[in-house]
DNA sequence: CTTGGTTTTGAACGGGTGTTCAGATAATCC
DNA sequence: GGATTATCTGAACACCCGTTCAAAACCAAG
């Protein structure tokens, strides 16, 4: 007999109601804007239940946060060998996988001054890692010769600023479809890097 | 004899010294996290003194906001009819402009989601403007064959975007100078739209 | 020195904050 | 159905919030 499903439980229904409730209302309001108890009426419940699925708000945070920036690593698709069509993949990645949790993107990189010092310096070396994988692109391209980029590094960051941008105005409906504003990106990016097109 | 500069007056000192600390506690820890008193005290005054100088924090915020984005178009180069030197006068003036005041810089995009709606729209209005002039950059270019952009409107935010994302990183005294990230900058701005290089 | 005005204080107002915890409630197991 | 255990309530704690305002302090002019 396996250890019983334990009793009372409600705590697999409610735990994740708690982080989609404090997800969207940290996204639209702001961490320090949101009160536990507002989080609390949203999912219908106390706010000394919320204490049962998070020791405190700030963890609250944080477990968004990196939850987010892990699953981002690992959906990422790792190296192929050739660096302009990784560069493609990762264009085409980035902006699809941004497009499908605005949320979270959103707090990752609004709420990082909310963070208590240790949570900021983790969130920030999986932050870090994920530009490592576009850099080590950009660089073995520019070693490779096929992009002209004087400083890889810089070049990183102006991508993925300029990736990342995408979420702040891009809405499903609009005037384009994601597929086209992949296209279009994908073609700014490839250029800015010095990578002739291919047709 | 000219209008006494009436008695007992600190208010011209005291009022920058308000404006001063408010844009630098915002930008460090956000408009939510900062109380009025902190900011009074930043300044040497109890928190009641400060409704001399601002109806109420909304306005103080807004108004902080306001000013940085009048300044930044009053600023702006003007049209001079070439469209890449246009756009290369464009990339270096926001990077510098905007390298100058990071907190304001930080503010007014960090800080929107607390504006209330009319205080909102009229941020949004000003920062339009600016786009405008960016995206009328573009389109001139793009007709006259200098720059291949088959969406001016998206290549202005991807533009921005990157541009505005130097303010995440760059900080003077570091490997690079700032007429250096600027030379970089224009030059990976100046590909993305598909202006070949000048030489 | 007195007058008149500006600026600041300091206390108060009503209300909201994150968090704790004893007790009530509900769900499963035997 | 009774026991067990997880979950939730509701009140309490100490504290902070933005804002107001009468009274005090301050400064310059006459």
């Amino acid at each position: 007999m396996q250890m019983a499903r334990t009793a009372g439980s409600h705590s697999d229904i409610t735990g994740p109601r708690v982080r989609d409730a404090a997800l969207r209302l940290f996204a639209r309001d702001g961490y320090a804007a949101v009160s536990m108890r507002r989080i609390a009426g949203e999912v219908g419940v106390q706010a000394g239940a919320l204490y049962n699925y998070t020791p405190d708000k700030q963890t609250l945070l944080f477990d968004l946060m990196r939850d987010h920036l892990i699953e981002l690593l690992a959906a990422q698709p790792q190296d192929t060998g050739d660096a302009v069509a990784e560069l493609e993949r990762f264009v085409r990645f980035h902006i699809g996988f941004h497009h499908d949790r605005p949320d979270a993107v959103f707090i990752a990189y609004m709420e990082l001054r909310n963070l208590e010092p240790d949570n900021f310096a983790a969130i920030e070396a999986l932050r870090r890692q994920y530009e490592d994988r576009l850099e080590a692109i950009l660089r073995r391209g520019a070693q490779t010769g096929v992009f002209a980029v004087p400083d890889p590094k810089i070049a990183t960051l102006a991508v993925i600023a300029m990736l990342t941008g995408v979420n702040t105005w891009f809405r499903a409906g609009g005037r384009l479809r994601l597929d086209e504003v992949q296209d279009i990106y994908w073609d700014m990016v490839r250029r800015s890097v010095g990578s002739a097109p291919d047709r």
